[in-house]
DNA sequence: GCGAATAGTTAGTCAGGCTAAGTTAGTATG
DNA sequence: CATACTAACTTAGCCTGACTAACTATTCGC
């Protein structure tokens, strides 16, 4: 593939990505929590963590995910804990009603996409499943 | 491909677009224009449109889209016109100035992608080529 | 010509992002 | 051990972007 190639497929990639926005707000419109909140219940399910990891795991500054955490404590789906280690430390983890919510929501998101997935051709749904591990490379490094 | 593959495919989709959500956001990052605005920018490009066409084309409401237009005008990217044939309608168009700020911004985009894909082996690159029309086709149903 | 439908805007609310500044707790150094 | 610095969060204030409800102005159907 040739510099030019790398472009063209950029330009391609650059028009697709506002598409998979919107395919991604449909999969959640009308679910009981976001999108962000569904990922921060995502972070949460091998255990509590603490909110400067979860910050940086979602790409955003600690301030925004202490309000997430306020949203999500506020409805009882997650639950603040001191860090014996050390006291300036807050660890969050889920309360069952959250992996219940997130459980669920994971369930719909998940149905959905395969609905939109089953309209596909076979060939298709190949395609994609041969271009996420490239797709989930991209903008890590 | 069985159903329980779709499934799978399902699943694994379903991580990766938040991922992709956030390539999305690094992609704009310092960035004069929001990638809101860049998608109504672009979809001037080929000349005017009333603010009915572009909410839809972005699927949102009327409200959202005139708060948008409203900004972009103030900004000077783009200008509000009569339409002679229905005196209800307001149609809405590039100036210059938005268009040179639509192509910068493209360009920049581009570059950063194509960085993006630059990092990724030959193969990675065909297997993201061969998926786009497929992801393209993915929610617009 | 009048009632209903259509195109936009305005107003009000909320989520979700940011920076700057404040608080509390740990760490290092003289 | 006191003082200063750093680290982990939270609070406050601002902005974008989304929504619904309600308003204005125009067009259309009969």
């Amino acid at each position: 593939m040739t510099t030019d190639d790398t472009q063209a497929l950029a330009e391609r990639l650059s028009r697709e990505l506002r598409h998979l926005v919107m395919l991604l707000r449909r999969t959640t419109a009308g679910q009981p929590i976001t999108t962000q909140q569904y990922g921060v219940l995502g972070s949460l399910e091998g255990g509590g963590r603490r909110m400067t990891e979860l910050a940086e795991e979602h790409g955003v500054q600690l301030p925004t995910m202490t309000v997430q955490i306020n949203r999500l404590e506020d409805a009882g789906l997650v639950a603040r804990a001191a860090d014996p280690a050390d006291a300036r430390v807050r660890t969050v983890e889920l309360t069952e009603e959250g992996r219940a919510r997130l459980h669920a929501v994971r369930e719909a998101r998940i149905a959905y996409l395969s609905r939109q997935l089953g309209s596909l051709t076979p060939e298709e749904r190949a395609a994609i499943d041969v271009a996420l591990p490239a797709l989930a490379k991209l903008g890590r490094s």
